[in-house]
DNA sequence: GGAACGTTTCGGCCGGCGCCGAAACGTCGC
DNA sequence: GCGACGTTTCGGCGCCGGCCGAAACGTTCC
């Protein structure tokens, strides 16, 4: 009985145009500043800290106060899988105009999913792995010992990935209707990635584009020709 | 920038106490009658007629007439599938009083996740049928010949199983945090587990008990001693 | 035909919520 | 210290939405 509350209360945080907005915007993963929200929504900055501590209250949004600027993102990994759900049972709207169908080709190509890498690209380098046997989805979803030499070559510190959050979790993919790589292994290559100049963000959207660098990486890491 | 907003429709559904209520009733995959939702939600008739306007509107559900009866139900699987995962995104609330713990034991133990089996008893069947390779989850999440065999001699009918919706699906139990077979097949045992009496549902709950007869025909079946 | 029943529509009430602007607070840079 | 800037608090406004009871509609049962 107090369940169906509970259920309305969560749905409730969402269910404003402004508040939702918010956080499909932070579901790129970075923390955005309110002011940026409030410009990004198009509402006063008082009505976007209105907005953000109920976000906070409700546990969605987590914030890291620094000088005279209050950062916020996502409260953890689980909330972004909870709203990349939401969004795929939203009923598919063609895109209207030009603009907004190259920038979902753009997105469908590759993207960030809170923290790593999502769209074909991300399923390119899911796939790879497992066609290398460096992940194994056959029982659970995780990565084999020669996996873990091969993440370590790439600069991963074993110890740094250790974390309550697991290392390698399937999460499903909208466009792709397909898994990929997430967790601590899949935030760990989106960085890495981003830090080698092998992909760079689109804008200031979710999309990120593969630099001729990055496919030549990719060619010679795990094989993956185009995309 | 559209997308917000039908991001907060969707979660405008959800976001009454009294239509959170309706739809996690409907969980239950029954068909109910408005006036059966009004008394569970303790709401007027009225209201609840109101309520179930804007939730067929929204396409989370879909009524069938019948007399002077209006028989309503979730739309489909997949927002069963939506409510599940919501539901697993709130916080645990601690049971208050004897009543409500046990009847989260027997939640725990079996019940049913909109139109098939979950809780324990799910997961040990599809863990079992998983061992004897009568289902696959390695790359997928599909029978295997002998398991398609297997289905048919339990008296399924293959021609009735071939439809739109997948025959097996991967459905993530939130009391297990383990996955347990969905899709037209494990709609199609949960029925035929109750019509063979192996099964009976614990008043008018989710929850179900194995009877003794259910008890040692999956012992026969699938090797399941007990949960 | 008439009574009972499930459902729906309508009006009206009330509370809550989103929005803004003005003002206050804190921090940073000069 | 002072101004600029990001943020927050507070009133106040307007509207939307949930709730009910009364009345109407349609079906079923007798």
């Amino acid at each position: 009985m107090t369940q169906g509350e509970d259920l309305a209360r969560l749905a409730g945080l969402l269910a404003d145009r402004t508040r939702a907005t918010f956080c499909l915007a932070l579901l790129d993963g970075r923390a955005w500043t309110a002011n940026e929200l409030a410009a990004h929504a198009d509402v006063a900055p008082s009505t976007a800290s209105e907005h953000l501590t109920k976000l906070l209250a409700g546990g969605l949004l987590v914030d890291r106060r620094q000088g005279r600027h209050r950062y916020v993102q996502l409260a953890d990994p689980e909330v972004a899988q909870l709203l990349e759900d939401l969004t795929g049972h939203l009923t598919p709207t063609p895109p209207r105009g030009l603009k907004q169908a190259t920038a979902g080709v753009a997105m469908a190509r590759a993207r960030t999913c809170y923290d790593h890498l999502a769209g074909r690209l991300g399923v390119a380098i899911t796939d790879a792995l497992t066609e290398r046997e460096l992940l194994d989805q056959r029982d659970g979803f995780g990565f084999t010992p020669r996996g873990l030499v091969w993440l370590k070559e790439l600069g991963a510190d074993p110890v740094a990935l250790r974390t309550k959050r697991p290392l390698a979790k399937a999460c499903l993919d909208w466009t792709e209707r397909r898994t990929h790589l997430g967790g601590t292994a899949g935030a760990f290559l989106c960085t890495r990635f981003q830090d080698n100049g092998w992909i760079r963000r689109v804008g200031t959207s979710r999309a990120v584009r593969l630099t001729p660098e990055g496919e030549t990486a990719l060619h010679s890491l795990l094989g993956i020709r185009s995309l």
